[in-house]
DNA sequence: GGAGAATCTTGACAACCGTCCAAGATCGGG
DNA sequence: CCCGATCTTGGACGGTTGTCAAGATTCTCC
């Protein structure tokens, strides 16, 4: 059983912890609509009912905030998928499930994914972003990889490619397709769809 | 024959630009190093031996700057890559031929690559990008799409993928790759080379 | 209920940005 | 050689940024 002291410290991280969230799904609405170069403490400030101090109280720079943010983002995002793949069972099934769920992922949020690759590509100036990035990928190369060992199981077969291969394909599908989905294509989402649908066989040939 | 005046106004422009891409060269060395976000006009006059005015005097603005950089040292880079590619007579060396160019192009100049990504990540957010970023996207898929058809040509298959899906999934290995390396990856040179070797028959299944 | 810690607001600060401009330097044709 | 056009410089301006600290407010616990 924990100290009096010990839960009054508890209740009180916790308390520091929920208000931190709070800040950050506020402060995702901007970030997300203007990305990290354009967006300030200030801006965010302002689109919210908080002021910049107070941001600065909570969050050690704009680093630890937009880090924060885009992490707690994905983390939701990668269980909602791996949802909408559980179920398939057969194999085309599965490339089909494969498929809606980037292109539902995708049309649920563009915004998001947007600030994901726009954090990405910071990363790759500003070393401060590296390892919460590469975290993320991982993540993200995981859920990709259970995905292809699924369809293996599905089929007897083995997959003739490494996972980061695989990730990097599929992930290179969704970001054409978030770029042109932003640009306003009407065949965004459907050749997501068709294109990762059909790259999942591709990968056991 | 074109009059004296004509002479002397073409020689005149011609001028403007020979000047306009001895600032480009400059500039790409500064913005290549840190990125869109962190580079003024500025910081890239103090690296070189220009007055800040005067880069002011010759583009519009930092956008116009940066998209010319790019956009001259991506054409530089296609054509150097469709000389690599140029001279497989078998499928299998087409595909070997895929992999070396790409991964020499990636080891030839990293910085650049980044560049390019950098700026191809704020168009999803600044506008003035969007035009730009699309026709480079487009002279690069052009650029993938004639190693495909060379390599139909060669086996006498058929593709069974789009040119946006072909260019999505190798810009996606050329990316992850990027990535690596920058992040001090040995592998990462010879993993690009591997995947996107093998990427290419995946693309006729 | 009051002392002390926490939460939060506000304003000030220096540094930096893109832009603009006036004045000096340089060049080229007459 | 000189004059006007072109090129270049460096500084001034208004605006924005991240940071910080001092004070106001709220909460906690005795």
């Amino acid at each position: 059983m924990p100290s009096s002291a010990a839960v009054r410290l508890q209740s009180r991280v916790d308390k520091f912890e929920d208000r931190r969230r709070e800040l950050a799904d506020a402060a995702l609405l901007t970030l997300a609509d203007l990305g990290y170069a354009r967006t300030s403490l200030r801006t965010i400030a302002d689109k919210t009912s908080f002021s910049h101090g107070l941001l600065h109280y909570y969050f050690a720079d704009k680093i630890d905030l937009i880090t924060y943010c885009v992490r707690r983002y994905k983390d939701a995002c990668v269980q909602r998928y791996e949802g909408l793949v559980a179920e398939a069972s057969t194999p085309d099934e599965l490339a089909a499930a494969c498929g809606n769920g980037l292109a539902a992922t995708l049309a649920d949020a563009p915004l998001m994914h947007r600030l994901w690759y726009d954090l990405r590509s910071q990363s790759l100036f500003e070393e401060a972003f590296r390892d919460d990035v590469a975290e993320i990928d991982g993540s993200l190369q995981d859920m990709i990889w259970r995905l292809v060992r699924a369809y293996a199981d599905l089929t007897g077969t083995q997959p003739t490619c490494s996972p980061s291969a695989a990730y990097a394909m599929f992930d290179g599908l969704f970001q054409q397709a978030l770029q042109r989905h932003l640009a306003g294509s009407e065949t965004a989402l459907d050749d997501l769809r068709d294109s990762s649908r059909d790259l999942l066989p591709r990968l056991f040939v």
